[in-house]
DNA sequence: CTCAAATAGTTTTAACCTCAAAATAATAGC
DNA sequence: GCTATTATTTTGAGGTTAAAACTATTTGAG
Protein backbone atom coordinates (compact mmCIF):
# COMPACT_ATOMS: atom_id res chain seq x y z
CA UNK A 1 0.00 0.00 0.00
CA UNK A 2 1.69 3.27 -0.66
CA UNK A 3 1.75 6.33 1.56
CA UNK A 4 -0.59 8.49 0.32
CA UNK A 5 -3.47 6.05 0.31
CA UNK A 6 -2.29 4.93 4.25
CA UNK A 7 -2.70 8.16 5.10
CA UNK A 8 -6.26 8.73 3.53
CA UNK A 9 -7.44 5.85 5.60
CA UNK A 10 -5.54 6.24 8.35
CA UNK A 11 -7.34 9.62 8.55
CA UNK A 12 -10.94 7.90 7.61
CA UNK A 13 -10.72 5.31 10.09
CA UNK A 14 -9.86 7.86 13.29
CA UNK A 15 -12.24 10.38 12.42
CA UNK A 16 -15.50 8.34 11.11
CA UNK A 17 -16.22 7.29 14.68
CA UNK A 18 -16.33 11.22 16.08
CA UNK A 19 -18.26 12.05 13.00
CA UNK A 20 -20.54 9.46 14.20
CA UNK A 21 -21.32 10.45 17.47
CA UNK A 22 -21.01 14.14 16.87
CA UNK A 23 -24.12 13.47 14.02
CA UNK A 24 -26.12 11.56 16.57
CA UNK A 25 -25.77 14.01 20.02
CA UNK A 26 -26.71 16.75 17.36
CA UNK A 27 -30.17 15.21 15.89
CA UNK A 28 -30.80 14.14 20.10
CA UNK A 29 -30.62 18.02 20.82
CA UNK A 30 -33.54 18.19 17.94
CA UNK A 31 -35.20 15.81 18.59
CA UNK A 32 -37.97 15.26 21.39
CA UNK A 33 -35.48 13.17 23.07
CA UNK A 34 -33.48 16.45 24.42
CA UNK A 35 -33.06 14.82 27.74
CA UNK A 36 -30.61 11.96 27.06
CA UNK A 37 -26.85 11.74 26.11
CA UNK A 38 -25.38 9.51 23.85
CA UNK A 39 -23.62 7.54 26.17
CA UNK A 40 -27.11 7.28 27.77
CA UNK A 41 -28.65 6.00 24.19
CA UNK A 42 -25.39 3.32 24.09
CA UNK A 43 -26.53 1.99 27.57
CA UNK A 44 -30.31 1.95 25.89
CA UNK A 45 -28.86 0.05 23.19
CA UNK A 46 -27.26 -2.37 25.01
CA UNK A 47 -30.03 -3.31 27.03
CA UNK A 48 -31.95 -3.63 24.62
CA UNK A 49 -35.53 -4.52 23.50
CA UNK A 50 -36.43 -8.11 25.14
CA UNK A 51 -33.43 -9.51 26.80
CA UNK A 52 -33.72 -8.57 30.47
CA UNK A 53 -29.68 -8.93 31.01
CA UNK A 54 -28.37 -8.54 34.68
CA UNK A 55 -26.80 -4.94 35.27
CA UNK A 56 -22.79 -6.76 35.17
CA UNK A 57 -23.78 -8.28 31.15
CA UNK A 58 -24.63 -5.20 30.01
CA UNK A 59 -21.75 -3.11 31.80
CA UNK A 60 -19.25 -5.98 30.30
CA UNK A 61 -21.09 -5.22 26.92
CA UNK A 62 -20.20 -1.37 27.30
CA UNK A 63 -17.11 -1.99 28.92
CA UNK A 64 -17.77 0.02 31.95
CA UNK A 65 -17.83 -1.07 35.18
CA UNK A 66 -20.93 -2.07 37.22
CA UNK A 67 -20.42 1.07 39.27
CA UNK A 68 -20.85 3.39 36.35
CA UNK A 69 -23.63 1.49 34.85
CA UNK A 70 -25.36 1.92 38.14
CA UNK A 71 -25.41 5.56 38.27
CA UNK A 72 -26.36 5.50 34.83
CA UNK A 73 -29.29 3.52 35.36
CA UNK A 74 -30.94 5.95 37.62
CA UNK A 75 -30.47 8.57 35.53
CA UNK A 76 -32.07 6.55 33.02
CA UNK A 77 -34.92 5.15 35.41
CA UNK A 78 -35.54 8.99 36.97
CA UNK A 79 -36.07 10.16 33.00
CA UNK A 80 -38.37 7.07 32.28
CA UNK A 81 -36.35 5.10 29.78
CA UNK A 82 -35.44 1.96 31.41
CA UNK A 83 -36.64 0.00 34.74
CA UNK A 84 -34.88 -2.67 37.11
CA UNK A 85 -36.81 -5.64 37.43
CA UNK A 86 -35.45 -7.45 40.70
CA UNK A 87 -34.74 -11.49 39.48
CA UNK A 88 -37.03 -13.23 41.64
CA UNK A 89 -34.89 -16.66 41.25
CA UNK A 90 -31.69 -14.95 42.91
CA UNK A 91 -32.83 -11.68 44.25
CA UNK A 92 -28.83 -10.90 44.15
CA UNK A 93 -30.03 -9.93 40.09
CA UNK A 94 -30.70 -6.78 39.07
CA UNK A 95 -31.87 -7.27 35.26
CA UNK A 96 -32.84 -4.20 33.31
CA UNK A 97 -35.22 -3.34 31.20
CA UNK A 98 -36.79 -0.58 28.62
CA UNK A 99 -39.83 1.89 29.43
CA UNK A 100 -41.77 2.58 26.47
CA UNK A 101 -39.90 5.91 26.01
CA UNK A 102 -37.00 3.45 25.81
CA UNK A 103 -38.22 1.97 23.35
CA UNK A 104 -39.01 4.37 20.99
CA UNK A 105 -35.85 6.05 21.81
CA UNK A 106 -33.63 2.00 20.78
CA UNK A 107 -36.02 2.10 17.40
CA UNK A 108 -34.71 5.59 16.60
CA UNK A 109 -31.06 4.75 17.22
CA UNK A 110 -31.24 1.54 15.52
CA UNK A 111 -32.83 3.37 12.90
CA UNK A 112 -30.21 5.91 12.29
CA UNK A 113 -27.40 3.35 12.23
CA UNK A 114 -29.78 1.23 9.47
CA UNK A 115 -29.14 3.70 7.47
CA UNK A 116 -26.20 4.47 8.31
CA UNK A 117 -24.88 0.89 6.92
CA UNK A 118 -27.03 1.15 4.18
CA UNK A 119 -25.41 4.20 2.90
CA UNK A 120 -21.77 3.06 4.38
CA UNK A 121 -22.59 0.30 1.42
CA UNK A 122 -24.49 2.02 -0.85
CA UNK A 123 -23.73 0.28 -4.98
CA UNK A 124 -21.74 -2.49 -3.11
CA UNK A 125 -22.44 -5.89 -4.75
CA UNK A 126 -21.69 -8.75 -1.97
CA UNK A 127 -18.29 -9.30 -3.24
CA UNK A 128 -17.17 -5.99 -2.51
CA UNK A 129 -19.55 -6.07 1.05
CA UNK A 130 -17.08 -8.91 1.57
CA UNK A 131 -13.80 -7.49 1.20
CA UNK A 132 -14.67 -4.08 3.40
CA UNK A 133 -15.70 -6.82 6.54
CA UNK A 134 -12.80 -8.85 5.46
CA UNK A 135 -10.85 -5.91 6.36
CA UNK A 136 -12.74 -4.99 9.45
CA UNK A 137 -11.86 -8.09 10.49
CA UNK A 138 -8.25 -7.53 10.13
CA UNK A 139 -8.11 -4.49 12.39
CA UNK A 140 -9.79 -6.12 14.99
CA UNK A 141 -7.38 -9.39 14.47
CA UNK A 142 -4.73 -6.56 14.29
CA UNK A 143 -6.24 -4.85 17.76
CA UNK A 144 -6.41 -8.45 19.54
CA UNK A 145 -3.20 -9.11 19.03
CA UNK A 146 -1.52 -6.05 19.89
CA UNK A 147 -3.62 -6.41 23.35
CA UNK A 148 -5.58 -9.76 24.09
CA UNK A 149 -8.61 -9.44 25.44
CA UNK A 150 -9.22 -11.32 28.92
CA UNK A 151 -11.60 -13.70 28.05
CA UNK A 152 -13.89 -15.40 30.54
CA UNK B 1 -27.79 -6.03 1.44
CA UNK B 2 -29.00 -8.68 3.62
CA UNK B 3 -29.79 -7.95 7.11
CA UNK B 4 -27.86 -10.47 8.83
CA UNK B 5 -24.50 -8.57 6.63
CA UNK B 6 -25.77 -5.03 7.69
CA UNK B 7 -25.58 -6.16 11.59
CA UNK B 8 -22.00 -7.32 11.21
CA UNK B 9 -21.19 -4.11 9.66
CA UNK B 10 -22.75 -1.87 11.87
CA UNK B 11 -21.36 -3.93 14.90
CA UNK B 12 -17.83 -3.89 13.42
CA UNK B 13 -18.05 -0.27 12.74
CA UNK B 14 -19.27 0.78 16.62
CA UNK B 15 -16.72 -1.66 18.10
CA UNK B 16 -13.59 -0.94 16.54
CA UNK B 17 -13.01 2.77 17.24
CA UNK B 18 -13.22 2.20 20.70
CA UNK B 19 -10.87 -0.80 20.47
CA UNK B 20 -8.34 1.01 19.18
CA UNK B 21 -8.46 3.57 21.77
CA UNK B 22 -8.61 0.92 24.37
CA UNK B 23 -5.74 -0.64 22.59
CA UNK B 24 -3.68 2.67 22.11
CA UNK B 25 -4.56 3.64 26.35
CA UNK B 26 -2.89 -0.05 27.33
CA UNK B 27 -0.01 0.45 25.88
CA UNK B 28 0.83 3.91 26.97
CA UNK B 29 0.44 2.40 30.47
CA UNK B 30 3.15 -0.38 29.95
CA UNK B 31 5.39 2.00 28.17
CA UNK B 32 7.36 4.93 29.16
CA UNK B 33 4.92 7.62 28.63
CA UNK B 34 2.67 6.58 31.21
CA UNK B 35 1.62 10.27 32.53
CA UNK B 36 -0.21 11.00 29.28
CA UNK B 37 -3.69 10.10 28.18
CA UNK B 38 -5.01 8.62 24.73
CA UNK B 39 -6.68 12.51 24.42
CA UNK B 40 -3.66 14.59 25.42
CA UNK B 41 -1.40 12.12 22.66
CA UNK B 42 -4.17 13.04 19.94
CA UNK B 43 -3.50 16.50 20.61
CA UNK B 44 -0.26 15.85 20.15
CA UNK B 45 -0.39 14.65 16.98
CA UNK B 46 -2.83 17.20 15.63
CA UNK B 47 0.04 19.89 16.84
CA UNK B 48 2.24 17.84 14.84
CA UNK B 49 5.90 18.30 14.48
CA UNK B 50 6.81 21.60 12.59
CA UNK B 51 3.77 23.87 11.80
CA UNK B 52 3.37 25.90 14.68
CA UNK B 53 -0.42 25.82 14.62
CA UNK B 54 -2.00 28.46 16.91
CA UNK B 55 -4.39 27.24 19.61
CA UNK B 56 -7.68 27.60 17.80
CA UNK B 57 -6.27 26.52 14.87
CA UNK B 58 -5.67 22.79 16.63
CA UNK B 59 -8.51 23.25 19.08
CA UNK B 60 -10.44 23.50 15.28
CA UNK B 61 -8.77 20.17 14.46
CA UNK B 62 -9.79 18.16 17.46
CA UNK B 63 -12.98 19.29 17.40
CA UNK B 64 -12.77 20.97 21.10
CA UNK B 65 -13.43 24.24 22.27
CA UNK B 66 -10.07 26.89 23.01
CA UNK B 67 -10.82 26.79 26.52
CA UNK B 68 -10.65 23.43 26.63
CA UNK B 69 -7.65 23.16 24.61
CA UNK B 70 -5.81 25.78 26.69
CA UNK B 71 -6.64 23.22 29.96
CA UNK B 72 -5.17 20.40 28.12
CA UNK B 73 -1.96 22.61 26.70
CA UNK B 74 -1.64 23.53 30.37
CA UNK B 75 -1.23 19.80 31.37
CA UNK B 76 1.15 18.83 27.87
CA UNK B 77 3.73 21.74 28.57
CA UNK B 78 3.66 20.97 32.53
CA UNK B 79 4.79 17.28 31.88
CA UNK B 80 6.91 18.59 29.02
CA UNK B 81 5.46 17.53 26.01
CA UNK B 82 4.34 20.62 24.37
CA UNK B 83 5.58 24.24 24.27
CA UNK B 84 4.09 27.87 24.06
CA UNK B 85 5.72 30.19 21.65
CA UNK B 86 4.09 33.54 21.65
CA UNK B 87 3.47 35.09 18.34
CA UNK B 88 5.85 38.34 17.58
CA UNK B 89 3.99 39.73 14.85
CA UNK B 90 0.59 39.28 16.67
CA UNK B 91 1.20 38.51 20.29
CA UNK B 92 -2.13 37.58 20.40
CA UNK B 93 -1.49 34.59 19.20
CA UNK B 94 0.14 31.52 20.80
CA UNK B 95 1.44 29.08 18.39
CA UNK B 96 2.13 25.54 19.86
CA UNK B 97 4.68 23.21 19.32
CA UNK B 98 6.45 19.99 20.47
CA UNK B 99 9.82 19.52 22.84
CA UNK B 100 11.66 16.47 22.25
CA UNK B 101 9.67 14.28 24.42
CA UNK B 102 6.52 15.48 22.20
CA UNK B 103 8.28 14.51 19.05
CA UNK B 104 9.29 11.11 20.78
CA UNK B 105 5.63 9.89 21.92
CA UNK B 106 4.09 11.96 18.25
CA UNK B 107 6.13 9.38 15.96
CA UNK B 108 5.17 6.33 18.77
CA UNK B 109 2.05 6.94 18.25
CA UNK B 110 2.53 7.63 14.47
CA UNK B 111 3.82 4.18 14.21
CA UNK B 112 1.49 2.49 16.13
CA UNK B 113 -1.25 3.73 13.74
CA UNK B 114 1.18 3.11 10.54
CA UNK B 115 1.41 -0.72 11.37
CA UNK B 116 -3.10 -0.72 11.96
CA UNK B 117 -3.91 0.24 8.96
CA UNK B 118 -1.21 -1.66 7.48
CA UNK B 119 -2.59 -4.75 8.91
CA UNK B 120 -6.36 -3.46 8.03
CA UNK B 121 -5.30 -3.63 4.27
CA UNK B 122 -3.22 -6.95 4.52
CA UNK B 123 -3.48 -8.82 1.68
CA UNK B 124 -5.62 -6.25 -0.12
CA UNK B 125 -4.97 -4.91 -3.91
CA UNK B 126 -4.93 -1.61 -5.02
CA UNK B 127 -8.60 -2.16 -5.97
CA UNK B 128 -10.02 -3.66 -2.84
CA UNK B 129 -8.16 -0.86 -0.80
CA UNK B 130 -10.40 1.73 -3.20
CA UNK B 131 -13.92 0.10 -2.43
CA UNK B 132 -12.91 0.19 1.08
CA UNK B 133 -12.14 3.99 0.79
CA UNK B 134 -15.07 4.50 -1.05
CA UNK B 135 -17.15 2.53 1.73
CA UNK B 136 -15.65 5.22 4.59
CA UNK B 137 -16.12 8.02 1.77
CA UNK B 138 -19.77 7.20 1.39
CA UNK B 139 -20.15 7.23 5.47
CA UNK B 140 -18.69 10.62 5.88
CA UNK B 141 -21.07 12.13 2.75
CA UNK B 142 -23.98 10.77 4.72
CA UNK B 143 -23.15 11.95 8.38
CA UNK B 144 -22.53 15.51 6.54
CA UNK B 145 -25.88 14.86 5.13
CA UNK B 146 -27.44 14.08 8.10
CA UNK B 147 -25.61 17.12 9.76
CA UNK B 148 -23.35 19.36 7.76
CA UNK B 149 -20.41 20.49 9.17
CA UNK B 150 -20.69 24.65 9.14
CA UNK B 151 -17.70 25.34 7.21
CA UNK B 152 -16.33 28.59 8.05
C1' DC C 1 -4.32 59.84 17.52
C1' DT C 2 -7.84 57.66 20.40
C1' DC C 3 -11.07 54.68 21.90
C1' DA C 4 -14.63 51.17 20.73
C1' DA C 5 -14.98 46.80 18.53
C1' DA C 6 -12.99 42.63 17.26
C1' DT C 7 -9.94 38.81 18.01
C1' DA C 8 -7.11 35.12 20.52
C1' DG C 9 -6.53 32.99 24.40
C1' DT C 10 -7.41 31.95 29.36
C1' DT C 11 -10.05 31.27 33.59
C1' DT C 12 -14.04 29.84 36.00
C1' DT C 13 -17.96 27.18 36.75
C1' DA C 14 -20.62 23.36 36.35
C1' DA C 15 -21.96 19.12 34.22
C1' DC C 16 -21.01 14.53 32.88
C1' DC C 17 -18.48 10.13 32.68
C1' DT C 18 -15.48 7.21 34.75
C1' DC C 19 -13.07 4.00 38.01
C1' DA C 20 -11.52 1.91 42.45
C1' DA C 21 -12.65 0.62 46.69
C1' DA C 22 -15.77 0.18 50.48
C1' DA C 23 -20.43 -0.94 51.83
C1' DT C 24 -24.67 -3.52 51.35
C1' DA C 25 -27.67 -7.38 50.23
C1' DA C 26 -28.46 -12.02 49.03
C1' DT C 27 -27.10 -16.70 48.30
C1' DA C 28 -24.34 -21.02 48.67
C1' DG C 29 -21.48 -24.27 51.02
C1' DC C 30 -19.97 -26.40 54.89
C1' DG D 1 -26.05 -21.06 61.54
C1' DC D 2 -21.64 -19.12 60.09
C1' DT D 3 -18.47 -17.95 56.38
C1' DA D 4 -17.26 -17.06 51.86
C1' DT D 5 -18.82 -15.67 47.54
C1' DT D 6 -21.46 -13.01 44.31
C1' DA D 7 -24.15 -8.90 42.46
C1' DT D 8 -25.06 -4.47 43.02
C1' DT D 9 -24.78 0.12 44.98
C1' DT D 10 -22.49 3.93 47.22
C1' DT D 11 -18.70 6.97 47.90
C1' DG D 12 -14.81 9.71 46.76
C1' DA D 13 -11.89 11.44 43.47
C1' DG D 14 -10.19 12.57 38.89
C1' DG D 15 -10.52 13.55 33.83
C1' DT D 16 -12.92 15.82 29.91
C1' DT D 17 -15.85 19.02 28.27
C1' DA D 18 -18.58 23.40 27.02
C1' DA D 19 -20.29 28.03 28.09
C1' DA D 20 -19.57 32.35 29.65
C1' DA D 21 -16.89 35.83 31.75
C1' DC D 22 -12.54 37.90 31.53
C1' DT D 23 -7.69 39.61 29.90
C1' DA D 24 -4.49 41.11 26.49
C1' DT D 25 -3.75 42.73 22.10
C1' DT D 26 -4.75 44.60 17.61
C1' DT D 27 -7.63 46.99 14.25
C1' DG D 28 -10.07 50.62 12.38
C1' DA D 29 -13.47 54.53 12.28
C1' DG D 30 -13.72 59.03 13.25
Amino acid sequence: MDFATAKRINQLLTTVYGDIVRVEELALRKSQFKDISIKEVHAVDAISMYEHKTTSEVARELRITPGTLTTMVNHLVRKDYVQRIRSDDDRRFVRLGLTRRGRLIYRAHESFHRKMVESFAKDMDDEQLHIIEKALLNLEAFLEFASPTPNK
